[in-house]
DNA sequence: CAAATGAGAGCGAACGTTCGCTTTCTGCGG
DNA sequence: CCGCAGAAAGCGAACGTTCGCTCTCATTTG
């Protein structure tokens, strides 16, 4: 019964804060991009499984019955938001185009991936996706992917690496690749930048991690 | 009104599977894993939040209500998997005491916790434990607990190797440590000996890693 | 006016947990 | 040895709550 003029979000306002008018179609996008960050918030606050929809309501400012306009279901919510943290996080490895060479490729990679996802407070969502692609099929289809599209530019550039024989040749590319990605993920996961641990040292330590991996053992007599 | 007579699981039963006698306080040990495997069980498929008591309650044969007198809450139960997973993941760093080097030891201390992982089927759960530890007090408590015993484990072998000049001198201690536990974590969740990576090859591509991380690089002119 | 949009009440189901009751084990006086 | 009282253990219905989701209806837009 208590009349709530709310004078934001309402239905037919079709004007952003700043007043310009929007169209139908513009104005669906950004309530979809407005429901997907509060999504994000809740999933990050509690996990996909433990974030309510009533919650995920609340962070809006949106009845049920209006956010079930723009998304089918919760499952939906959960999928989008993946494939939106997915497709951001891709930005990061646009680096590896023009890399000089292989190892320096890697380290400005990790590097933009670690900054990124601490930057974005995204680590907590990582932890939360690589958990639930462990038993939800559409998840795991997204990260795989993800994994898929990041290994398919490091490939050739470490392929290129073997071939100019500038890595240890007792180890094989495939297995290289299985390693550098589960490296990448568990620094992305672990936020060093938020447990106090600096970019720059943290670059330090990785490009010598990654460079004697890669660095052939010259001194190393029988090759063969 | 219909009378089960299933003859196992009674209460009083008071013997095992192989006749063998027990007192009431070794039954009642027997019913508590008995819980905690079919509670792992549940948590591995569906999360912490997924799975319900009720899944648990079908898993282990038991009642709500007999469940409740061995766990005030499935909080409860849920500290109990990941305490028992903790100390059962730290039988994995043994190997460290008496390493004939740092870059060894921690070779085969990883070995160890990534086949321990992968045979044991952990990774999900400790996947699970890694996401609920960003929101759950007493869990990121337990998982923080866990590493800091780790480190302190391995923080003695880096800092000798390091006053021995055995490692980069770019690379500081704490940074260096921090790097290490974020790689093991990677590829404990990542799982590779599932995912067809041989643990024979993983090993060598860990320890091409982890040899080229920690060798001085003696070729390099200006060390100050 | 027809279509679009959103608020909010409400649905059945499932949740974690509790309750009342029965069965079984244990220790003890006889 | 027996019989019995109390503790321990278990069962399963039911609690109140919250879940994901749907429905109704008022309002606005083109």
């Amino acid at each position: 019964m208590v009349e709530l003029s709310n004078t934001e979000n309402q239905p037919g306002g079709a004007e952003a804060m700043d007043g310009e008018l929007l169209s139908r179609a513009e104005r669906r996008d950004q309530q979809i991009q407005r429901i997907l960050d509060a999504a994000k918030t809740c999933f990050v606050r509690s996990g996909f499984q433990g974030a309510s929809m009533q919650q995920i309501c609340a962070e809006v400012g949106m009845s049920p019955g209006a956010l079930y306009r723009y998304f089918p279901s919760k499952e939906a919510i959960v999928e989008a938001i993946c494939e939106a943290d997915r497709q951001d996080d891709m930005t990061c490895f646009g680096v590896l185009r023009g890399a000089t060479s292989a190892a320096e490729g890697l380290v400005q990679a990790a590097m933009a991936h670690i900054t990124h996802t601490s930057m974005k407070g995204s680590a907590p969502l990582f932890a939360e996706m690589r958990s639930e692609s462990m038993r939800n099929e559409a998840v795991r289809a997204t990260v795989d992917g993800h994994k898929g599209e990041v290994a398919a530019m490091i490939e050739p550039l470490l392929a290129e690496a073997i071939a100019q024989g500038e890595i240890n040749p007792v180890v094989e590319l495939p297995v290289l690749m299985a390693v550098l990605m589960s490296v990448g993920e568990g620094l992305a996961i672990n936020d060093l930048p938020a447990r106090g641990v600096p970019l720059d040292k943290l670059e330090i330590a990785f490009r010598a991690m990654v460079e004697g991996m890669l660095r052939p053992i010259k001194s190393t007599p029988a090759a063969e």
